[in-house]
DNA sequence: CTGAAAGCGCTTACAG
DNA sequence: CTGAAAGCGCTTACAG
């Protein structure tokens, strides 16, 4: 009874816990889960751990909920993979007490959580509206602080490499790269927008598709590092020089990035922090009784130029 | 009751699904734990999941265990920490099926896990004669591989990075180092060996001690990709060519091992492959009753000569 | 085939 | 301060 909230006697106190020691007594969890219905264990389910941006969100997420004794459940969708479905709900079964969404297609999984009464927070999508608690970077002006950039070194025709548009950060970057264009006074070129899925293959296929354009554009956006440095595959395969005859960028951050020659200019989004602030969403919601309103939080982005513009 | 294998209606179980489904009935997790004695849980402990080769591990070992509707429960010591320990604990608290210690000191911890009765499989460490099961390369062969693969390319003064003395690998890779040495006919220089512990910038730093040697290496092996990457870093930094002043050996064969420029030469080790082995054999030590002999699994490697030789 | 009891290992009120 | 009961949600024998 010594694992509680009840007054004891300091002398049985101490014989208990010697017995304890003696019998290598560990109290059992799931005994103690089934009346608190609390299981101090929260899931992680990210779209592609092999994506070096997930193994340090997920070590931000482990630093910030250990705190609160919680341990991380891992569900790696493996890109592309419509498995997240069968995570959230292998989730639920297993009465985690909450879940972060990083990456997936968040608002398909929104309801079975929330009438599961597990918390919730999504990453990567702001879910601006939904009734989830949020954090990403403001993708909107990673998309035209990126366009900028590459207007600034001199481009006008300037492509982009988005990603999912069924993903809020693949559909926020491009309005950041449209609206950039707007104000730039450029014009839209249809031709110059090509969907990837945020894997390094994709990124190589969709500047072929570019390169095979009439008119060549001089410049690319990339949505994230992964897809850059596919373009940058095929940029040199293709006997281009970067930046001279194609400028590209990224965006993460990621340490392959700087690894690259020409190293890769990119939009720096930290990771580890954004699992941190993830999981202190997490426990927070998980603290509350009532459904209070939903926070989010934004997370400062910063462009990082090196080589490749 | 239908949860179960008992005789039952036709009528009766139809009858029992239609209510499960119309009250979204999701038998709980604990009570069933509670009694069957089983979590279907395995924990994984990496040493550092910011290394590109335990995400590739931990998909594999997912999708192993996944089959036997096992979950994968993450604890990354991030790099050097000495966690593992903790991990353990908080582990067989939680009574977790089974195990898997991947590149941590593993033999620190067997013990507990042992009288815990939980099953265990070691990862990277070729603990012969121990009592556990385990998946490894064949780091001896590996350490001799590359060291012939240096000495073929004319060097004779040949370096190592290693890894830190307290592992598995990092014992045998430098024994295979040692080993090739002698069977070349090569003189051994203790200045020659300077141990790193897997890091980028331990390689780095590592590096540059064997560049203030009087005499120093003409080329170098370094005991896995992220400490060669390091070694490049602090070469170019000397204003060295890679290969021409110095050759550059490195171990795994991550992504970004191909990524750097001049690319590096490397000793490839499967990590998903891996991964999925150790989860074939905690599956098999799970399901059995009595401790069956110990089994290993030596997974195999191959040379990738790039630019950096 | 089906119902009712006991027990998995804990925690939480309830009496002394 | 301490003991004994009831109950968390399931599963496993045990009777009908």
């Amino acid at each position: 009874v010594l694992s509680g909230n009840r007054p004891v006697s300091p002398a049985t106190r101490r014989k208990v816990e010697r017995v304890m020691e003696e019998l290598g007594y560990r109290p059992n969890f799931f005994a103690r889960a089934l009346n608190s219905k609390k299981t101090h264990t929260v899931a992680l389910i990210v779209r592609d751990l092999t994506n070096p941006f997930y193994p340090a969100l997920a070590r931000g997420l482990q630093t910030a909920v250990a705190a609160a004794d919680q341990v991380v459940m891992l569900f790696d969708a493996s890109a592309g993979s419509a498995l997240t479905r069968t995570f959230v709900d292998e989730a639920v079964q297993r009465r985690v007490d909450g879940v972060v969404v990083a990456g997936g297609e968040v608002e398909t999984v929104l309801e079975v959580l929330r009438d599961a009464g597990v918390a919730v927070v999504a990453v990567g999508s702001m879910v601006s509206g939904k009734p989830v608690d949020w954090v990403s970077a403001d993708d909107m002006r990673i998309g035209h602080d990126a366009t900028a950039h590459l207007h600034d070194a001199g481009h006008t025709r300037i492509a982009t490499i988005c990603g999912p548009p069924t993903t809020e950060p693949g559909r926020t970057r491009l309005a950041g790269y449209t609206q950039a264009l707007a104000d730039l006074g450029l014009a839209a070129d249809p031709d110059l927008i090509v969907a990837g899925d945020w894997t390094r293959e994709s990124g190589a296929a969709a500047l072929r598709q570019l390169l095979a354009l009439a008119q060549r554009p001089t410049a690319v956006f990339c949505a994230n590092d992964l897809m850059a440095i596919g373009a940058l595959d095929a940029a040199l395969e293709a006997g281009l020089s970067v930046p001279s005859d194609l400028a590209l960028m990224g965006v993460d951050d990621i340490d392959a990035a700087n690894l690259v020659r020409p190293a890769l200019t990119t939009v720096r989004i930290p990771a580890e922090e954004i699992g941190r602030a993830a999981g202190d969403l997490l426990l927070q919601r998980i603290a509350e009784e009532d459904a209070s309103a939903h926070r989010h939080v934004l997370v400062q982005h910063s462009l990082i130029p090196r080589q490749s513009t």
